[in-house]
RNA sequence: GGGCGCGUAGCUCAGUGGGAGAGCACUACGUUGACAUCGUAGGGGUCGCUGGUUCAAUCCCAGCCGCGCCCA
């Protein structure tokens, strides 16, 4: 017998570890049949789950669960990256608060303290989503950082480098002075921060008193100053261009070219160039072969490259004396207040520094090609399609990627130089070595990998690529390619975009047919959840308190595409409700012997009418169903299944059947006791994806001798003969009749209790008909003491509800408020008034009756008929009424 | 500045070229051996504004107003 109260906490964590040793989530176990696979965006090795993990892992386990039930060989592949700066910078924390320092104790060590943390921390995450539900494959689970997946990075990069795809390029890059390492254009924030904007006086060599006006936000880079530019067509400093200024402080001389980058309408219209320090200017000094003085180290401090009085100073502390010194000699015009944008570094937020040096960069551009191709074409799809043009615009928009940075964590750079600095790119030492020859002493590159580099390659490097046994072992051929990719919108470009251009570039297919993106999970009032805000809400705590289930079943609910979510606790708890609600179903299907499931029970012999319509009911929320998943509508998928569990099941057919259940017709009873425990057993199956947990413990509660479990069940696949549309019908008009009833009782202000006898006017004879098959029904759902046929007026003050052609009369003279029930037919003659009105008004249209389509011209009419009769009905009633 | 998106019930949001929907909240009433984490009934919306296309616009188009995000 189930307990009188659902309690997630236990059930959960049973059937959770229940499923994984039972093997339930392996691939592999239907070899004969089609495969869909899920890669999980790899979330970081020492992360823990927060509430967009929720999301995403609730929706690929939801797309994951639906294709296994469907019968599919199902892959969701799971696993962690190494997340570089992310893990470094936390071990370096901890080493510091033991008063360790990395660089003290060398790389080695260091490895070894990050290894340790990962083995202590790098559960964390993988445990939670186990708590969520996600039925991963484990036995799979991979690593960016372990043995053959790093196998594949390095092969990636060597071979991306033999065919000129990736090089070493000196070019400026983001620098986060802070992490002492080069980050991606991706990794910084533009903030709008209050500056200034300083216009600066510099003398004109060989004219005396004469001088330029350039402006800047930056003074400290006027000392790496190498070029004014002014635009070609400014006829202001026409005479000035090709001379020279003396640039103060450093007392060097620069020349005043013509560029296209100065803007005549900012500041003066003249320009400083500083090629080392600015993006913009950089490309201004290669067009104009200007020197490149590079003025910062790799703290950004000032280097030997400026007047010593300057050396050693940082940016900041540069800036101040550089302007008070220009103040001083006078050459300060003016300084106004300015909003600048200023790039932060996500992980440091420390401001970024263009900085000139050594990289290695991937030749996007050309790999980005056939990755834009692969969308155009359709051969992958972003749902929703939107983001397809957010895709487009990167992709064709996009820079040389530099993927080294300066940490010690990571797939550390396979290229070792010789002594003359002469580069040699392999897979080992050895082939390096031998490449460079014996006896020549190699050194190897100390940088690492971006972790996306290495992530991109995550729908086939987990899959055995490159090896040859690895991949026949894992099922490449099979796996790849992988089917849909999930995740959030925000990581397109980091993620999504690289795995396009590194699966093409090396498998020769796109790694998935459909992206679906989703939207960012947000708090109550909308605002974005981050630490600093403190608004974070723990989904584990979420677990805890509602159980996974209610959270897997809101986060559904409320995933419409394109929008984010606004997450509200009262939401999951109204779910929490739905799962106890399916609970007491199951509880009244025990109690009244509805159990066994579905069995052997064929559906089409069903006789009574009430089950004839359920069964039905059944067909329509399945199609619906099976076409909201397949067009990742979540939300919709969750509302048809909770309306059907709900409203259709619970509210209704379980009212429906009490009677038979309790009367004296056994083969009915038997019937309907089989008919209610396969329909049950329909809602268990399509609930399934989304409340794992309660429907599995169902299952097993309403037949102990299952064949399988519900995991591994089969997806209801009926057709459409199983809709008998007479019985629809009817039990339609059965739930309007007791509504109608129900709501003039409520109207007129009888008791709830109250029996309370009524006749029939007016009704056809297929009308009569049903009163007669569904009269028990009818007098007990409407509380009718008596339902009986009568050709005779009503007597006064009677209530009168109108239901089609019929009139149902409750003799209650004395009993009912009149006033109120005038008001009450008034009101709804009203109502039909107002659309005859506008029907009429439509039909007596020639253009309409001309031009709108027969259907709809022919439901029109027919709309207006029954409008017609109603409206009639009620008058007639409301001069009875008296 | 360029691009994308949003504005529908008190709140959160679906939706559609042809009768305005859901959940929650709210109000009233609670009778029936699954369920008060419940049941029954009810109130509540010029579908942001203005124009256009159309027989017909909440939906398509244009402009405006307000809000958000991405890129420079």
């Amino acid at each position: 017998m189930l307990e009188k109260t659902y309690n997630p906490a236990e059930i959960e964590k049973k059937w959770y570890e229940y499923w994984e040793n039972s093997g339930a989530f392996k691939c592999g176990q239907r070899p004969d049949a089609e495969t869909f696979t899920i890669v999980i965006p790899p979330p970081n090795v020492t992360g823990s789950l927060h509430i967009g993990h929720a999301l995403d892992n609730t929706i690929q386990d939801i797309l994951i669960r639906h294709q296994r039930l469907l019968g599919k060989d199902v892959l969701w592949q799971p696993g962690c990256d190494h997340a570089g700066i992310a893990t470094q910078m936390v071990v370096e924390r901890n080493l510091a608060s033991q008063g360790l320092d990395r660089r003290e104790m060398g790389r080695e060590a260091f490895l070894k303290h990050v290894w340790e943390w990962k083995e202590e921390s790098g559960g964390t995450i993988t445990w939670q989503l186990r708590r969520l539900g996600a039925s991963c494959d484990w036995s799979r689970e991979r690593f960016t950082m372990d043995e053959g997946f790093s196998k594949a990075v390095l092969k990636v990069f060597v071979d991306l480098y033999r065919q000129g795809l990736l090089y070493k390029d000196q070019r400026l890059v983001n620098w986060d002075p802070k992490l002492l390492t080069a980050i991606s254009d991706l990794e910084v924030e533009q903030k709008e921060v209050q500056g200034h904007f300083w216009h600066f006086r510099y003398p004109i060599e060989g004219e005396d008193g004469r001088y330029i006006v350039v402006a800047t936000t930056r003074p400290e880079t006027m000392l790496g100053d190498t070029a004014i530019a002014v635009h070609p067509d400014d006829d202001r400093y026409k005479d000035l261009v090709g001379k020279y200024v003396r640039l103060p402080l450093a007392d060097r001389l620069i020349p005043i070219i013509t560029d296209e980058h100065a803007d005549p309408e900012q500041g003066s219209g003249a320009v400083k160039i500083t090629p080392a320090h600015d993006f913009n200017d950089f490309e201004v000094g290669k067009r104009h072969e200007l020197a490149m003085v590079n003025i910062f180290d790799q703290h950004a401090h000032l280097n030997d490259n400026v007047p010593e009085k300057y050396r050693g100073m940082e940016r900041f502390a540069a800036r101040k004396v550089v302007a008070a010194d220009l103040e001083a000699l006078g050459l300060v015009e003016k300084i106004e207040a300015k909003t600048v944008m200023m790039p932060y570094g996500d992980r440091s937020d420390v401001v970024i520094e263009p900085w000139l040096t050594d990289q290695w960069y991937v030749d996007a551009a050309t790999l980005a090609k056939p990755a834009i191709d692969a969308v155009k074409t359709g051969a992958t799809k972003f749902v929703p399609a939107t983001w397809e043009k957010t895709y487009f615009n990167w992709m064709e928009n996009i820079q040389p990627w530099c993927v080294s940075r300066q940490l010690w964590w990571g797939h550390q750079i396979p290229a070792w130089y010789d002594e003359a600095g002469k580069v040699y790119v392999a897979e080992t030492e050895e082939e390096a070595q031998a490449e460079a020859g014996a006896g020549v002493k190699l050194t190897r590159d100390p940088d690492v990998l971006d972790t996306w580099f290495s992530s991109a390659l995550w729908p086939f490097g987990t899959i055995g690529w490159p090896d040859e046994a690895a991949s026949k072992e894992l099922g490449l051929d099979r796996y790849y390619p992988n089917s849909v990719l999930v995740t959030g919108f925000d990581i397109i470009f980091f993620w999504v975009a690289r795995m396009m251009m590194q699966g093409i570039h090396f498998m020769k297919e796109p790694p998935f047919h459909t992206v679906y993106c989703h939207g960012l999970v947000r708090d109550e009032q909308g605002q974005k959840m981050s630490k600093a805000r403190g608004n974070t809400v723990d989904p584990l705590n979420l677990i805890e308190k509602y159980g996974a289930d209610a959270l897997r079943f809101t986060l559904a609910a409320m995933e419409t595409q394109g929008r984010d979510i606004k997450l509200s606790e009262n939401r999951i708890e109204g779910y929490r409700n739905f799962s106890t609600k399916l609970w007491n179903a199951a509880r009244f299907c025990e109690m009244n012997d509805c159990t066994g499931g579905a069995g052997d029970f064929d559906p089409k012999s069903a006789t009574l009418t009430v089950n004839q319509w359920i069964i039905g009911e059944v067909r329509k929320t399945v199609k619906a169903l099976d076409a909201a998943l397949a067009a990742y509508r979540f939300s919709e998928a969750a509302e048809v299944i909770y309306h059907f569990a709900w409203h259709s099941f619970c509210d209704w057919y379980v009212e429906f059947i009490k009677p038979v259940l309790g009367g004296t017709d056994a083969e009915g009873k038997r019937e309907t006791q089989r008919t209610a425990a396969w329909a049950f057993d329909q809602i268990l199956i399509m609930l399934h994806p989304f409340m794992p947990f309660i429907t599995e413990e169902l299952w097993h509660a309403m037949d102990e001798k299952r064949d399988s479990d519900l995991i591994l069940g089969a997806w209801p696949g009926f057709s459409d003969d199983l809709i008998n549309a007479d019985a629809a019908e009817e039990m339609d008009w059965t739930i309007r009749f007791v509504t109608s009833v129900r709501s003039a009782r409520a109207d007129a202000n009888i008791p709830a209790g109250a029996k309370v006898p009524s006749l029939v006017q007016g009704a056809s004879d297929a009308t009569w008909k049903q009163i007669e098959r569904q009269g028990g029904l009818l007098r007990r759902l409407a509380r009718l003491e008596s339902l009986e046929k009568t050709g005779a007026a009503p007597a006064k003050g009677a209530l009168q509800i109108v239901i089609d052609e019929a009139t149902i009369i409750l003799p209650l003279e004395g009993v009912i408020d009149l006033a109120a029930e005038r008001d009450r037919l008034t009101k709804a003659i009203q109502k039909a008034e107002g659309e005859i009105k506008a029907l009429s008004g439509r039909l007596g249209n020639a253009q309409f009756t001309a031009k709108a389509p027969a259907h709809v011209v022919e439901e029109a009419r027919v709309r207006l008929e029954s409008e017609r009769e109603t409206a009639a009905k009620l008058k007639a009633a409301l001069k009875r009424l008296g």
